[in-house]
Formats: structure tokens, sequence, C-alpha cells
RNA sequence: GGGUGAUUAGCUCAGUUGGCUAGAGCACCUCGUUUACACCGAGGGGGUCGGGGGUUCGAGCCCCUCAUCACCCACCA
């Protein structure tokens, strides 16, 4: 007996993923259909997240599409992730009491890709622990030069043909440190900001910003005030502290009639939602503070001065003049601040890259109209068409260094800007001297075309594309988070067919979110994340990937963690181990290897039965399967291993053995649990040497229908009847019991799979087996009063569902309309239900 | 404010175009150390499918309405 009495999955993993990679198992491989699967490319900033353990989908995908035949490249990667990395790389240095003001850009690159190698290499070895089948030959990061040039090469390409230009757009802008923040890294804080109310032209209005209303080009009302209805679309003159202006009035659903006076001053260049305001009703920017958070020359007399000095002067200028009307000093509002030294984010006005996503847009929504992509759950399309519908243009540009540099160079003198893909920070054409843009790429840029840049795609002479792009684009199958199916998702579909000509794969699988067990959102605050390294470790890969796969079994919606189902599949590997070591200690007993085993032929009921169910089941995950319905597909594989092999064909063959068919139901069911437990059952695969020394299951063939006797199956399910009527009974009465049936031989199977004790007693009553012709069990007549007792609950039962379905075919109505065989059903259940209730009762 | 999804057993969730006894895992109760497995076996309890209304011969499923929850996006001068 090679194999211990339970499964232990720390001792086989490791090995057998190194069986896997040594022979190159995962490696696209044969002359069947090309089926690329390409990796989400996580992250490279942390430890692998709970949530990404669902990539267990695409390796169930993956394996499956190999068992059947396919050349499968599953492409493993990972994503620079701009900002984000960056972020967290700050987080790092302030455990040690730095930040990233301490280091010049270049240093702080250098540490950056240190820390993101590190992380690559921790994802690495929890996608192994995950058991994933990737090639990892093909590993792609983001800034790999094969990515990088050909980002690059797009940018020329996109800038040539007008869909790149550039534009204005406000950023969060540290005065202090001189620099942008994004979104993540600006912190919120509770503040007092008076509030100073002022009389502006016509209007009262009120602002916290009374210093930049040098940049004011228009005063806001809602569209229902009735107040300020005749003055919308008006120009009005401004009497300002430093003489008078002019502004127009704007009417935008964005003001809210309720707050102050209703009427609001927009200052574009200094306001993100002024900067909206501005856009929509097409107003001038002017901007009224530099970089370094002093007042410009568009502030007249209160020019150099810092904000804050510039606002009190400003008021009291107001003062001065009359205009300003009260102060509510206590005023409080949240305010966007420094993350770092606490100073007010200023929104700033920077020129930056654009895309023009109109034409891209216009592609996809032709594509996806025309169902070219498929997606999961299918209620994605509409959304994604949406989204599509209503895109606005796309800002490439990152003030962050961590990305991928643009490749454009300014000459200040000409405003001129020029591609090049030189390397360094200034070049000279024409005795010119371009400086290149600070900038960086959106993490987006990359990943948005990572599917074809991947595989291998030449931006600058597509012919040139290596042949497994040819071969493998558009790729199969792709999986995403739904958080990012806006932004990912869909720009991957802009971007291919733009691009390459073709959308970037024809199914796209839109996960939900993993919660917490309290139904909220993973966060660090609340604590409320399970640890995936100690799950991994406590029940092993195999439990946490059926786990997974319970407990987010439907696309689309999210999912609250559930330990159980992770027990569940442990529970489950050992019940596929225990199946195993049985078959392995009747192979010894008859000191047989299976290669010596004759052919497999069904002889007995049981054997006609577990063929019966296997084919069915092997049918109904292939439908599940290539629906994507990956929890159904399991639930079949379950299913048939515990209920039907183990629990009745395992139990039959204690009472006769056919070793052929026992060993080929094993074989078959390994195939079938495969992809969702890749280690059991190779394990078992490899210690039972099914199909010999050198056969491996990962690469095994998807097995095929065989033959089997239909009424040989039948009679087994008569006695699969019989056995749980008989163990129902013996439940009740708790005593000697006998059975008679059609067939001498069954009656003994049946016997010895409800235990049920030779009768020795006076066993004299006899029981019909409801719904089984030839079929009756004897008990004693002491045991008939104890009996009766039990089967009154069933009478009342019958008797309900009798009633039911007498009220049903009394109605006309169901009589006329339903479906003609389903009345007839009606009629039969009815009928075998009276004869049931006719038997309970004489009893 | 806009969007998406959800509300089914104690918990976490399935339930495919409406069809007749609403399922699973875990938890719970009773019995069982039978030579694959106590990470087990046998038997069992537990649900008026969030509330209300409607359509239909028939509703967990379709429609209306109310309530609650979660997430995403926008917004807070």
């Amino acid at each position: 007996m090679n194999l211990a009495k339970t499964y232990e999955p720390q001792a086989y993993e490791g090995e057998i993923y190194e069986l896997w990679l040594n022979s190159g198992a995962f490696a696209p491989k044969g002359d069947g259909e090309p089926f690329a699967l390409i990796m989400p490319p996580p992250n490279a900033n942390a430890k692998l997240h709970i949530g990404q353990a669902t990539y267990v989908k695409q390796d169930i995908k993956s394996r499956y599409r190999r068992l059947m035949g396919d050349r499968v490249l599953y492409l493993p990667g990972a994503d620079h992730a701009g900002f984000e990395t960056w972020y967290m790389f700050e987080k790092e240095l302030a455990k040690e009491g730095k930040s990233k003001f301490d280091f010049t850009d270049k240093e702080l690159y250098h540490m950056t890709w240190d820390f993101v190698m590190k992380n690559i290499g921790m994802a690495k070895l929890t996608y192994r622990q995950l058991g994933l089948s990737c090639s990892w030959d093909h590993f792609t990061f983001t800034l790999d030069e094969k990515i990088t040039r050909n980002v690059s090469k797009v940018f020329k390409k996109m800038w040539d043909e007008d869909l790149i230009y550039r534009g204005n757009r406000l950023v969060n802008f540290c005065t202090f440190h001189g620099t942008s923040f994004s979104d993540i890294e600006v912190d919120y804080e509770d503040r007092k900001t008076p509030l100073y109310y002022m009389r502006y032209g016509s209007f009262e209005l009120a602002t916290t910003r009374p210093e930049t209303k040098f940049g004011d080009t228009a005063v806001a009302v809602h569209p229902d005030d009735e107040r300020y209805k005749n003055l919308v679309g008006k120009e009005l003159e401004i009497e300002g502290v430093n003489g008078p202006f002019k502004v127009v009035v704007v009417a935008d659903e964005m003001v809210d009639m309720d707050f102050g006076t209703g009427a609001v001053k927009v200052t574009p260049a200094h306001s993100f939602d002024d900067w909206d305001i501005a856009q929509r009703h097409n107003l001038p920017v002017i901007e009224v503070i530099n970089k370094d958070g002093t007042m410009n020359e568009r502030a007249g007399r209160f020019a150099g001065m810092p904000i804050m000095e510039a606002r009190e002067a400003v008021v009291e200028a107001l003062k001065e003049k009359g205009l300003l009307i009260r102060v509510d000093e206590e005023y409080a509002n949240r305010v966007g601040v420094c993350y770092k030294c606490k100073t007010v984010i200023e929104p700033m006005l920077m020129e930056q890259w654009f895309v023009n996503m109109k034409p891209l847009a216009k592609k996809a929504i032709e594509a996806i109209e025309a169902d070219r992509v498929k997606f999961r759950p299918a209620n994605r399309k509409e959304i994604g068409l949406d989204y599509l519908r209503n895109i606005r243009d796309w800002n490439i540009s990152r003030q962050c260094p961590w990305g991928i540099r643009i490749p454009a160079f300014y000459n200040e003198e000409s405003d001129e800007w020029i591609y090049s893909e030189s390397d360094d920070d200034e070049i000279v054409e024409d005795g010119k001297t371009y400086v290149r843009d600070r900038d960086t790429f959106d993490t987006w840029m990359s990943s948005s075309q990572f599917p074809y840049l991947a595989l291998g795609y030449d931006a600058g002479d597509p012919e040139q594309s290596s042949q497994e792009f040819k071969d493998f684009f558009p790729t199969a199958w792709l999986h995403l988070g739904r958080e990012i199916f806006n932004q990912w998702g869909l720009r991957m579909i802009m971007m291919a067919l733009y691009n390459a000509d073709d959308i970037p794969f024809k199914t796209l699988y839109v996960n939900g979110n993993i919660r917490g067990e309290d139904g909220k959102k993973f966060s660090k605050s609340l604590g409320n994340a399970p640890s995936a390294k100690d799950l991994l470790d406590e029940f092993g890969s195999d439990a946490m990937r059926m786990g997974m796969i319970q407990m987010d079994n439907a696309a689309g919606s999210d999912k609250a963690f559930d330990k159980s189902k992770i027990v569940s599949g442990r529970n489950f590997a050992n019940k596929l181990w225990n199946i195993a070591r049985f078959t392995e200690s009747l192979l010894d007993e008859k000191q047989i290897k299976v290669s010596q085993l004759e052919k497999v032929e069904a002889k007995s009921e049981a054997d006609h039965w577990i063929i019966r169910e296997v084919n069915l089941a092997n049918n109904a995950i292939q439908k599940s399967m290539d629906d994507d319905e990956f929890g159904e597909a399991f639930g079949v594989v379950y299913d048939v291993i515990w209920n039907k092999l183990a629990d009745w064909y395992l139990e039959a063959s204690k009472s006769e053995l056919n070793l052929s068919v026992l060993v080929w139901a094993l074989e078959t069911c390994l195939k079938l649990a495969h992809p969702f437990a890749p280690f059991v059952t190779e394990t078992i695969w490899q210690s039972l040497g099914i199909r010999g020394k050198d056969s491996m299951l990962v690469i095994e063939k998807w097995p095929e229908e065989f033959k089997f006797n239909d009424g040989m199956a039948l009679s087994f399910d008569n006695v699969v009847k019989a056995t749980e009527f008989a163990r129902k009974v013996k439940s009740y009465i708790g005593a000697e019991i006998e059975i008679s049936g059609e067939d001498d031989n069954l009656a003994e199977l049946v016997r010895s799979l409800a235990k049920l004790k030779a009768g020795s007693g006076n066993l004299t009553e006899s029981l019909q087996i409801s719904d089984l012709e030839g079929w009756s069990l004897l008990i004693s007549s002491k045991n008939m009063d104890k009996y009766r007792d039990q089967i009154g609950k069933r009478v009342d039962e019958v008797q309900a569902q009798i009633k039911n379905l007498e009220a049903r075919l009394n109605n006309q109505g169901y009589v006329d309309r339903a479906p003609k065989e389903l009345v007839e059903e009606s009629k039969a259940l009815l009928l075998s239900l009276e004869v049931e209730l006719r038997e309970l009762k004489s009893e």
C-alpha cells in the first residue's frame, strides 16, 4: 500500500508541480485548436490578495481545454501599476522613516524596481502554490521591452492619426512639494473654512475662496431656480476689488439651490467642479495661482502673495469696498490635503496628453453589437455599450516617475512636440533642443494593449509579429474583476480593434468580488481579509481551489468568503484519495497491476449503472464547462464521485468486484476532477501508475463515453431504491429485516448494502416496497406497531400530495392549457401515490 | 443623484426559457469504531423563497410597488 490514510497535500503538491514543470506540460503543444488565455497581470506591489484566488477559474478553464486537446497558452504576467505601486512603495519607505522626497527620481526608480521584482517573485510562488498551469516561459511584465517599445510605437501611430492630442486638465497639486498627486495620494480632512458672503454684481453669493475671484469667468445657478431665471445667458459686469470685470450667467444642474444663495462663482482653473461646468458651457479659463502657491499677475496688487495671505488681503479689500456682506466662521467642509505635509491641495491646470476616444469606441460598439465578444454574465454587454456610448476622452499622462516614459519631446521656442524613441532626457534635432515630457503613461495605456503585445505583436510592422501572435490572437478567454471592467476590459477591446485590427478575446468573463465573511468589502481597517497563504498551508491547494469555486460559483455577483466551502473541498480531496486507496488495496490483494487488468467489460448491474452515471456526469460537466458554469460543473464532479462512485459502486464492489470497471470509473473520474483538483488527482494517477509510468494526467485526453446496457443499469436503480427503503425501515424499527426481490442475487446485494442481519426471528409481516414490483420486506409482527407509528408521517405527506394533485387535475384550466405530457405525468403520479397510500394503510 | 447586484434552511450560497415534494456545503440531532475514508457511514430536523399587489391553469422565477443591504460612479462652492 503506497497511499497514506488521509491525503496530506503538503506532502505531494510541491513535487507534483515540479513534475509538471520539468516535463514542460504547461507549454502550448500539439496540433489542436489554439486556445490562449491571458492572465490579468496582477499589480506587482503587494502579497497575493485572497481575491486573486479567483484566478483558479482561469486555470480550470486552461486545464479543461488542455484535456480537450487544445493547444493551450496560459500566459502569466505582472503589471507595473504606476501610481498604485508608487504609493505602496512609499508606504514601505515610510516604515523605515523615509519618504520619496529624500531621493532623486533615478534612485527611486531603481528602488521601486527592486521592490517590484521582489513582489513578482512572491506572486509567482503563490501562483505555483495555487497550481496555476501557466507557461512560465511566456511571463510578461508590462515594463518588458517588448511592451514598452510597442506602446511607444502605438502612441506615435495614434498621434499621427490625430487620435492623441495635447489638452489641459486639472490635477491635484501640492504647492509645498511642487508636484501633482493622484487621487489616492490626497487625504481628506474636515476643516473649518470661513464662508464669505459677498456682493457680486446683482448677486449675493457665498465662497470659501475669495482669492480666486480674479479667475472667475461665470456665475452658475440651477436651471430651475426661479430667482435667477431671467439672468441666465446674460453677461454681467461685476465690481471687484481690482475694478470691474465681466462674467456670464450659466444654468447648470450641479448647483444646489439651497446652498448659500443658490448662486456660485465659477473659477474653472482652480476648482474641479468649476472646470466641469466650464467644459459644459465653453467658459474661458483663467489661471491666477502659480505652481509655488503664490498669486500671479492676474491678481493685480495681490500678485506674489501666498494663497492664505492673499485671501485675507482680498477679504479686507472687499470690506473696504463694501462688498462683503457677512462671514460664516463656523462653516465646516472637507478639504483635500497633501498626504505628506497637509498643505491644502490646489487644483492646477496642466497640459497633458489625451486620447480621442470616440473613434475607438465606435469600432468597439460595432463589434460588441455584432456579438463578436461574448460577455459573461451576458448583461455586461449592455453595461459596456452604455459606457462606450458616453465615453469621454482619456487622459494618459501621469505625473509619476514609475511607469513607461512618454516618448514625446518639447522645444520651448517653437512650442513644438516631436516623437522620438530615444532614451535620453534631451535630444537635438535640426539644431533645436527638445526636452522629454516628464510624465509617464497611465498604467492602463500599457495594460489595455497587453493581450496582443504580450503575444508578440509588432506595432511598427505588424507583418513582423511573432508566429505566436498569428496563431493565438484573438485570445480565447479573458477573466477580470468587475471593478476594472470599464477601464481595462472595454479599453482592451477598443485598443485591440484599433491597433491590432481584431477583438482581443472571444469571451470576457467578469468576476464579482470576494467579500469578507461579514459581507463587507475587504479592508485593512476591518481586518476581514483571510490570509490566502494560511489557508493554502492549512487545507492545501485543491481544497482552496474547490472552495473558491463553490463560494464564487456564479459570474458577476459578489460573494462572501466562506471557509466552510474550503473545508468541504478538503474533505472531497480526501474522499477521492480514499477511493484510490480502496482500489489500490484491491489491486494489492489480487497482486495485479493496472496495466495487467483485462479489458473493461461491464458485467453486473452495478457495472452498467456506474458507467451510465459517469457518462451522464461527463456530458453534464462538458456542457457546464463550455458555458463557463464552473460551480455547476464542479457540483456534478462532486456528486458523481461521492454520491455515485463512493457511496454505491464501491459498496457494491464489496459484494461483487469487477476491477477493470472500477479502475475505469476511477480513471475517468480523475480526469473529470482534474481541472478542479489537479494535485490530488495527479498524485493518485502517479501512485497507481494508471496508463503506465510516463503518463501524466495533466496532459491526458478527456474521457469518452463508454457503452452500457440500460436495462441492467435500471435494475441497479431498483437496488438503490430497495436499499434506501430497507435502511429507512431499519432505522424506524432497529431490528431484523429480511428482503426478497425480483432476483436472488440482487436481494443479496441489498442485504449487504443495507447491512441487514439474516432473518432468524419470526418474520411474518410483509411490506411492499413502493413503486418496486417484485420487491418486499419482511419484518416480525411484534415490530409492526413500531413501524406503523413511524409511517404515520409518510401517510400524511402522501395524503397532502394526493389532495394537491387532485385539486390540480380538477382544475379545468390546468387540464386544458398545461402541456399534455405534464398532465399525463400528474395523473401517473397520482395513481402511484394512491397505490402507496393503500399499501401504507393496509399495513 | 446615477448605475449594478442582492434579499431562498442557523450560516454562506445554487435554483438554466414559469411546471408540480425548492437543493448543496458547513452547522445541528439520533445511531454506528462494518478491514477506503470519523476529513467517515446510515437516518433525521430545519424554508409561508424580504413585505404588499398583479399577470397566469400554475410564480422562488415575469410585472408593479415598498423596504433593507452591498458595491461602483458622480457630487458636497
